[in-house]
DNA sequence: TCGATGATTGAG
DNA sequence: TCAATCATCGAA
């Protein structure tokens, strides 16, 4: 029996539903006729917030667009959108009901379901390069624009976000790859503690 | 219509 | 450190 975050944990302050989302799993259903469906899951070990017209990073930050439509919508639904030429990123729409658009970017997984069919869908076997990036994680999920305004609350959906337990440390830092207001610390990594040291996710992404 | 840009990645 | 690669968006 598996139980999704729903609305009211969406409805809330970006950069709070970025940081408690760290712990939850972000589960994607694919359907095939040879194998009916699969399920490929991981942990969400690192986000990042991105708000609307306060944010000069965020894809909202100039208003309603086509591209970014889905941030102005609905909380709990996947902001997917293309990039680079070659990678779709995922988010999650979430915010505080006073603000006009907002969403979260998952940024890496720990890959628990399905492991072996997203080393197929990466081309590679090691495992700490699966879902170690926002470009990657899509790609060992065959995450797509047709999933683009899916219900992540609802457990049927072919993209949803399962309830799990909280990151027991949580690392806050910069946001990475943009150019604008880069002071802001809305990146949120889980860690944990190794000889009163606070060491970084294995499976969060390498680059800052 | 057109040029600049980018919430990235893998290779070198 | 750098090029690949193209959808998106604002300006013309």
């Amino acid at each position: 029996m598996s139980v999704c975050l729903d609305q009211s944990f969406y409805s809330r302050p970006t950069d709070l539903v970025a940081k408690e989302l760290l712990g939850n799993r972000l589960v994607r259903l694919i359907e095939s006729k040879e194998n009916g469906i699969e399920r490929l899951s991981g942990i969400i070990v690192e986000t990042e917030a991105y708000g609307s017209d306060d944010d000069p990073a965020s894809h909202a930050y100039r208003g309603l667009t086509p591209r970014n439509a889905v941030m102005f919508g609905d909380v709990g639904r996947a902001y997917v959108y293309f990039t680079y030429g070659n990678y779709f990123c995922v988010n999650v729409s979430a915010r505080a009901c006073e603000r006009k658009a907002g969403a979260v970017l998952i940024r890496a997984l720990q890959p628990v379901d399905g492991i072996e069919v997203m080393k197929s869908f990466r081309k590679t076997d090691n495992e700490f390069s699966l879902t170690s990036g926002p470009g990657k994680l899509t790609q060992a999920m065959n995450i797509t624009k047709l999933l683009n305004n899916v219900d992540v609350t609802d457990p049927k959906s072919l993209l949803s976000i399962e309830w799990g337990f909280p990151a027991p440390q949580i690392v806050i830092t910069q946001r990475i790859g943009i150019t604008r207001a880069v002071d802001r610390k809305w990146r949120y990594v889980a860690g944990y503690r190794k000889d009163s040291c606070l060491l970084i996710n294995k499976y969060a992404s390498r680059r800052r």
